[in-house]
RNA sequence: GGUGCCUUAGCUCAGUUGGUAGAGCAAUGGACUGAAAAUCCAUGUGUCCCUGGUUCGAUUCCUGGAGGCACCA
């Protein structure tokens, strides 16, 4: 009797199914963190990386190489061709029903990215909002090029007063997408956002990776050389003819293309992309700093350190 | 050694007929709901080389010095 209610309690006993997210500015060393994690956890990682998604961009996406790809089962690494159609959205569902395969066999998985919205997408959630027809958003880009944001801007003080108050409306994506969701649903943008975050069925353990911000720059510089001594240049000549594609435009494919359509020279595409890479940086950081849950570690922190802050988490 | 020119923001430079200064780039802060490595917003950070002098007041004019560039020896 006694042994059947422990063994039905042990049976019963559900643990809490954790996400380790991991963020940071990009080459911070996120990559090598999430293996070592991985292999700690004997689990798999998950990619929250908007452009190492695409098989055709490796080097410029600093994608891990193969030899990280064997140290550890790895998702959502080179799984899509840049024709691929591809957003936020469907991330956030292919995300959330692999979760929940992968959860049945492990109680931790990592997910790591530097894509803010990404990463928030799995976290948080994104409300449901209507889908879009692509005519919609072709027309708008096109009456925007044509005749600006005035008359765009107008015409959402019509449809959504709301949104014209509360989003960016001289952000021409921003305007664009409300429109585009007006246009195709009759409804107001706003009228479909919650600003409620998503109930999801494991707890997430946020880690950020830092360092002094000329660290950081200094290892971006660096690293992009090292991308060009591995032949970024002709990985973005292969890519040239379908160079308006979204997933291309992307620091480090965009500024080679005009290496390659001689309007810039090599040195001063270099220099660009390192510049924007800084950039990009400091705007991944402006997003992770927002979320206070984050346990931020320099990028230095001894491995085991890190794995005792998360141990204890877990077990509390 | 002589003569001339230069020295102002992190960089390249403008400017003040004497009232402590401003552009570009770089940089910094921020926003972010299906384009997000995208897109957008905001911000001038300064021993005006040093030193004396003239002046109510000098970054500006004058003396001397330091550094740089050019030409002549």
């Amino acid at each position: 009797m006694a042994q059947s209610f422990v063994s039905n309690v042990a049976s019963n006993y559900i643990m809490t199914k954790i996400l380790i997210s991991i963020v940071g500015p990009t080459a911070i060393g996120k990559t090598k963190l999430s293996i070592q994690l991985a292999n700690h956890f004997n689990t798999e990682i998950i990619s929250a990386d908007s452009r190492q998604f695409y098989k055709e961009m490796q080097i410029g996406t600093a994608a891990p190489t193969p030899t990280e790809l064997n140290a550890a089962p790895h998702h959502f690494i080179q799984h899509l061709s840049i024709d691929n159609y591809y957003n936020v959205g469907a991330f956030e569902r292919d995300t959330i029903t692999l979760l929940k395969q992968l959860h049945k066999k492990n109680d931790v998985i990592i997910m790591v990215g530097g894509s803010g919205l990404y990463v928030n997408a799995v976290t948080k959630g994104l409300d449901k909002l209507p889908k879009v027809n692509h005519a919609i958003r072709d027309e708008l880009n096109t009456r925007f090029q044509k005749d600006g944001l005035e008359g765009l801007q107008f015409q959402l003080k019509e449809l959504d007063p709301k949104a014209y108050r509360t989003i960016a409306i001289d952000n021409p994506q921003r305007l664009i997408r409300a429109l585009e969701v007006c246009l195709s649903s009759g409804l107001p943008y706003t009228s479909f956002l919650t600003s409620q975050d998503k109930k999801r069925d494991f707890e997430t353990i946020t880690i950020g990776l830092t360092a002094e911000r000329e660290l950081i720059y200094d290892r971006i510089n660096r690293r992009v050389d090292l991308m060009m001594a591995d032949g970024l240049l002709d990985e973005v000549k292969t890519l040239l003819p379908k160079k308006s594609l979204n997933a291309l435009n992307t620091v480090g494919y965009k500024e080679l293309f005009n290496v390659l359509e001689k309007q810039w020279t090599l040195d001063f595409a270099i220099s660009e992309i390192k510049k924007n890479t800084r950039r990009f940086a400091k705007r991944q950081l402006t997003w992770f700093r927002k979320n206070d849950k984050t346990i931020w570690f320099d990028y230095k922190t001894d491995l085991e350190v890190i794995k005792k802050t998360i141990s204890k988490k877990i077990n509390t």
